[in-house]
RNA sequence: GGUGGGGUUCCCGAGCGGUCAAAGGGAACAGACUGUAAAUCUGUCGGCUAAGCCUUCGGAGGUUCGAAUCCUCCCCCCACCA
């Protein structure tokens, strides 16, 4: 494909490329020499669970490799097993040597539903940082200073708020930069929150005689609160690997405003769907549940099937529109004839954390057995038949008796 | 090295001798309503065998009838000066 052409398809769905001339520089040198671009993609060891904000990034590692060019997954694993010295952050546990072969397996391994594994490289960045000396490290330090570094967003905000900014924390957007020195990297990809590590990439190439690596920035979807980006310990994820029922449920609460985003960058769509979204929900007599619900199966399609979408979305009307049970339950046996308390009823399978949160929902009318609303804490259930037991709308329990106890 | 300011419940943040399991906000959960696990409104939001009791306010001691609040030592963070 000429290089026009590839550039226009690489630049759907990116926020910004830095320089857009130079990718075309090298699309075409690409091109008349027949030699595939090196792009770059870092990962996180330390956190293999991949989501579908991930998923952004990838797909656009994935044009890229549909145009015959070289993705490089680079598994930060260095920086993994040192951890991070100063013990308070929680994030950077200190990983062994296996644990980030086995996280970056598992790492490709749930990439692939959108990369084409045969086509992946994967390498680990402690190949060459684990050889450096420190009088290598002090020349990479020394390529960039303190001012330049508090340019950066976060360290900029943490230091005019007067909170600890460690010093090894200058050195990660360095052996970042370091990696793409290593691979000779002609592009890196990355969230918008990447910008600055990946332009420190091109000062630190320059420093060590590399032709400077193009950057592309792609957006961060918001998770399914709508406001923070999506990440597990914000709880707003969608999972690479949830199983459709439960990508469903998660699609649905995202809040109707961001329907079109997740149309574009969870689904996928293009811009002709998009503007026909825009105009349904400018239309009052759309009901917006009914385009989420296209959007969720459209989601769910990607990483499953059309199917197991429809099924989620069939699962999903029972429990929620129709109130009726869902199909799978949790089953717990108690021996028949016995009698047990509500409360240690739920709070022995899980559907509470403490009596004291199985005391709250009673009180508020939150917990059914067989759909009569249980009102009193001290209720007695007798184990006679199987009866189901339900708390809010999502967590239900099947209550059976059994003989053999 | 010196001086000053800080470390509070999941997060942010008030409290500065009893009325503090600790204001307020966020998150979360529940209820109502609805067009949906949207939005909005309301409630709940340390644990227990729940009357009452137990654990919690950086750590360890101490003063006091009584401490998140006062004192001592220690750990950690920030700023300014050097």
């Amino acid at each position: 494909m000429n290089p026009q052409e590839q550039l226009e398809i690489l630049k759907r769905r990116t926020v910004e490329i830095i320089p857009e001339e130079d990718l075309l520089v090298k699309l075409e040198r690409s091109v008349r020499e027949n030699k595939p671009l090196t792009v770059k993609l870092g990962c996180d060891p330390s956190r293999p669970d991949l989501h579908i904000g991930h998923a952004v990034v990838l797909r656009k590692l994935r044009d890229f490799q549909d145009l015959g060019h070289q993705a490089v997954l680079v598994v930060g694993d260095f920086t993994a097993m040192i951890g991070d010295p100063s013990e308070r952050n929680e994030t950077r546990p200190q990983l062994s040597f296996e644990e980030t072969r086995e996280n970056g397996k598992t790492y490709f391994e749930q990439a692939s539903a959108i990369l084409d594994p045969k086509k992946t490289r994967i390498v680990y960045n402690s190949e060459w940082l684990g050889k450096m000396s420190f009088s290598d490290v002090i020349r990479l330090a020394s390529a960039y200073t303190v001012a330049r570094m508090l340019e950066r967003d976060d360290f900029e905000k943490r230091y005019s708020a007067n909170e600890p900014i460690g010093v090894h924390e200058f050195l990660y957007p360095l052996a970042q930069a370091m990696d793409s020195v290593a691979l000779d990297a002609d592009i890196e990809l990355g969230g918008t929150d990447q910008k600055f590590n990946l332009l420190v990439g091109r000062d630190v190439q320059r420093e060590y005689e590399q032709e400077p690596q193009v950057i592309i920035t792609l957006p961060l979807l918001e998770g399914t609160d709508g406001s923070r980006k999506m990440s597990k310990s914000f709880d707003n994820y969608v999972g690479l690997t949830d199983p459709p029922v439960e990508m469903f449920g998660k699609l649905m609460s995202i809040p109707d405003t961001m329907i079109v985003k997740y149309f574009d960058l969870a689904a996928f769509a293009d811009k002709s769907k998009l503007e026909e979204i825009r105009d349904k929900l400018a239309d009052s007599s759309v009901n917006p549940m009914e385009l989420k619900k296209e959007m969720a199966r459209e989601v769910i399609e990607i990483y499953h099937s059309k199917k197991e979408a429809l099924a989620a979305q069939t699962e999903f009307e029972r429990v929620f529109s129709k109130k009726q049970m869902p199909k799978d339950i949790p089953v717990a046996r108690y021996r028949a004839g016995s009698e047990i308390g509500i409360i240690d009823i739920l709070r022995d399978n899980g559907l509470v954390e403490s009596g004291g949160e199985a005391r709250r929902l009673i009180d508020q009318g939150a917990v059914t057995v067989d759909s009569e609303k249980i009102e009193n804490c001290e209720y007695i259930q007798e184990i006679s038949r199987p009866v189901v037991i339900k708390v809010g709308k999502r967590r239900f329990l099947k209550v059976e008796p059994d003989n053999s106890k």
